[in-house]
DNA sequence: TTTTTAATTCCATACTTCTAGAAGTATCGA
DNA sequence: TCGATACTTCTAGAAGTATGGAATTAAAAA
């Protein structure tokens, strides 16, 4: 089950305006943003942001709280990193040396972290 | 132009077949394995999976090379790690302590790699 | 040369996703 | 209670993606 979860974030991650909220999300951090602002900075119909917004909400990618009538949305650290984990699992079957200088910082670092559970 | 590139490695990565073929394809490392292997192993006919293989390539995120009448594909690494960069980039405005504990290891931690430019 | 093996391309079908207009719900201020 | 604000849901046309059968290319073996 866990692949078809990593697949589900993926895929909410796969289109330019839902790829733009979420690093603005990443960027605002644990203080989040409201719709509002989001539509406002990104250009985007109110609409069309609310069912992006609900892609990366059932991705798990992000997670929302109404205050007032505003519903601030924000990032989704944990499963944001079990994501990341899980991409690169296993990397260079455990000889993170093989990789070149220029990949990831996190390819070849986590691979050890099977104890982490795809739970996004 | 980054943000149409990462795009276009996410939606690469985010189908069951090729998120799979991606996985083997980062445990095996450098050495890579031909077409007709990672047919096998996953059990998908060859027409499908050279679709799928040609999509990670166009993607950038595998790379391949002619031995014999086979195609070795092995992942590109250094594009991985860029996408991955990419994602979880100024991370919390630079303030990685705000992350969740369980956050990814990568997640505020590579934020302040602005210096890798997103080439996937 | 002919056959076998390895992989890719072409194609039609089926399916999924994006977009924004229109309408609906919820909250707050007057 | 009325009107404005903040979002969400519904809808359907347009566009994009996945799949596997059949044909094709390319290399090695017989």
């Amino acid at each position: 089950m866990e692949l078809k979860m990593a697949v589900i974030a993926l895929s909410s991650l796969a289109q330019e305006s839902r790829l733009k909220v979420f690093r603005l999300l990443v960027k605002a951090g644990p203080e989040g943003m409201p719709a509002g602002t989001i539509a406002e900075k990104l250009k985007i119909p109110a609409n069309t942001l609310s069912f992006h917004l609900k892609e990366l909400a059932n991705a798990g990618l992000v997670k929302s709280r109404k205050v007032g009538r505003s519903v601030i949305y924000e990032m989704h650290a944990g499963n944001i990193g079990v994501l990341m984990s899980f991409l690169t699992e296993d990397c260079c079957q455990g000889h993170p040396d093989l990789c070149l200088p220029q990949a990831a910082p996190s390819c070849c670092e986590t691979s050890t972290k099977k104890e982490q559970i795809l739970s996004v």
